[in-house]
DNA sequence: CGTTCCTCCTGAGAGC
DNA sequence: TGCTCTCAGGAGGAAC
């Protein structure tokens, strides 16, 4: 259930387990899991057979594997998708989608999604940076992630600053939790037009944003570790300090008015009514 | 071209 | 209880 700091969470906790092992067996239990590689699930299982992964990596909230032939297993977690290592004696969990056994006698790697929006995939020469994660930009903590462009790129779009937030090709890693949450320590309201923040606000805002991202990180990072075999990446999320999402009617910890939810794009926008108003009509 | 919004799924919880 | 409705941390692509 994954923005940054989640499918973060996971990768370091895989980084910690993988490199090095040789993928013995994939079993494919759900095609829908590996819908995007065109040749099918058994074409998907027979080139991941007897590669070593070699490291981990992410941007944004993908995630992959490279491997030893230069390609890499592709991941995005969707909505409800999670990395569990556990041993194969292990019953299958409930929407257990994609089994990878190892050549030992190690734990298997378990991909498991409820709604089967994440998916599986095999990124051709995609060990540096898959083709279909090169149009997703650098997330607010990578530290090649360059401010200034951003900030004018952002300035220049015609749309209100949430669904910025959520565009992942302008800034990635974020989802509706974290924007919400950058959004409430930033007072600003979602449907703030992007054309008019200043550049001291933009600022501001990415500020914010790398703050709630950083903590939430060091939050998730606590839960993966307790067995490397039962991990949820779920786990350290709720340690952290929500102010904003999910909070309707209960006061906001600055002035203590009661949190609104609107709805928004067929989802939730939470915010302060009094921290965050509305912008001014400007015309 | 840029921006908006529908859709792909399964399941939990509320209300009747 | 069982039905219907709404909602859920995402993102590609059709529609405008």
């Amino acid at each position: 259930m994954p923005e940054l700091p989640e499918v973060e969470t996971i990768r370091a906790g895989l980084d910690r387990w993988l490199p090095g092992r040789s993928i013995a067996d994939v079993e494919v239990l759900h095609p829908r899991s590996v819908r995007n590689h065109e040749p099918g699930p058994d074409h998907f299982a027979s080139l991941l057979r007897g590669r070593t992964i070699t490291g981990t990596a992410r941007r944004g909230k993908y995630l992959w594997l490279p491997l030893d032939s230069g390609d890499a297993l592709l991941c995005h977690l969707g909505m409800s998708g999670q990395f569990l290592l556990k041993g194969a004696d292990e019953p299958a969990d409930k929407h257990l989608r994609v089994r990878l056994s190892f050549a030992d006698d190690q734990p298997e790697l378990r991909f498991v999604d409820q709604r089967i929006f994440g998916y599986l995939d095999y990124a051709d020469g995609g060990a540096d940076l898959p083709a279909s994660v090169a149009h997703i930009a650098r997330d607010p903590l990578d530290p090649l992630f360059d401010d200034a462009e951003y900030s004018a790129r952002l300035r220049r779009k015609r749309t209100e600053v949430k669904r910025s937030l959520l565009d992942q090709t302008l800034i990635s890693g974020i989802g509706n939790i974290y924007a919400d949450e950058a959004l409430w320590r930033s007072r600003l309201h979602w449907s703030h037009p992007v054309a008019e923040l200043t550049e001291e606000q933009v600022a501001e805002l990415l500020g914010h944003i790398r703050d709630v991202l950083a903590e939430a990180v060091v939050q998730g990072g606590t839960s993966f570790d307790s067995q490397y075999v039962n991990v949820n990446g779920q786990g350290g999320y709720f340690s952290l300090v929500i102010n904003a999402y999910g909070r309707e009617g209960e006061p906001c910890k600055r002035c203590g008015d009661p949190i609104r939810r609107e709805p928004w794009m067929n989802r939730s926008a939470y915010s302060c009514p009094t921290c965050q108003p509305p912008p001014a009509a400007t015309r």
